[in-house]
DNA sequence: AGATTTTATATAGATATCTATATATCATCA
DNA sequence: TGATGATATATAGATATCTATATAAAATCT
């Protein structure tokens, strides 16, 4: 089993994590201030996840997707429900399960939050193209030994 | 004023602030399961923010310095002292202010909660130290850009 | 086939966080 | 010095998350 990095002891992974656990406050909360309509992150995940992927899922396979408990996506469900963003398509061979699928309205939302964000693009980049590629392997390694440490 | 990077737009920035996203979550769980004596995350982080720079602050300061609102420190600060492992300490120029003291019981919570954190050491880390000395200053840059742009 | 186990989701209750606002005290200035 | 503004903290109310558990349906097993 890999190790959950970074925990304590050694300064160095300790300063890494932290700088991670800041970065992701701060990113988290610049990134919820710009959406529009009043949409959470949580729901903006939602909506972008299946869009991408162009699927719909069950609330259980969004959970694990997006790596929250199963209530917690149950409940961003239905405030996407509510809000019209997502309908809820029953499975005619599993009368347990009903399929997320983003509505119109759900796709002009989340097209209208990426045209938001993407504003922000026009403001100078922090770190070099370069700099964001060395990033990512390293971070990604990262994530999946502590996932898979769980 | 520096960019809010990677909240939309390019996938590579993206790709590097999901990772980052996922890294603090997971962290953040897997710190708070290790912790004893049911402290949480924001209890022992003032904690050792206070024994590390061996000092005691306002609760304005410390809500600064850890990233959260002015109420949420009040909050975790109520808990520290309902657990009697924080003293408030009056200060008598000015009795707006308590100053946050961690007490000798609060020190012996946080030694024990560094020691259990640390058992995880003997586990192969992921990174080499030469690619946990890489992230680090890459991190640093994008946390302080992010957090003026606030 | 009926009983048991597993799976998908919902509900309940707790906690940590936020924003907005109230309260108390201090600082400034006319 | 008294009014006004600033600062430190507390309180109220809302939300997002968690764990534990209930419910319903499907799958399995004897």
């Amino acid at each position: 089993m890999s190790r959950p990095a970074g925990l304590a002891g050694d300064p160095l992974e300790f300063a890494v994590m932290t700088e991670i656990s800041i970065i992701a406050h701060l990113a988290d909360n610049a990134f919820a201030r710009r959406l529009p309509d009043g949409l959470t992150t949580a729901q903006f995940a939602v909506l972008n996840h299946l869009l991408r992927l162009e699927t719909q899922q069950t609330i259980g396979e969004l959970a694990r997707a997006l790596q929250v408990s199963q209530p917690t996506m149950s409940s961003t469900v239905k405030k996407l429900e509510e809000k019209r963003l997502v309908t809820l398509v029953p499975d005619p061979d599993d009368r347990r399960i009903r399929r997320v699928s983003v509505s119109p309205a759900g796709t002009k939302a989340r097209n209208k939050a990426v045209k938001a964000l993407d504003a922000t693009k026009s403001e100078p980049a922090v770190l070099s193209q370069k700099e964001w590629k060395q990033l990512l392997p390293l971070l990604n390694r990262l994530r999946v030994s502590l996932d898979s440490a769980r």
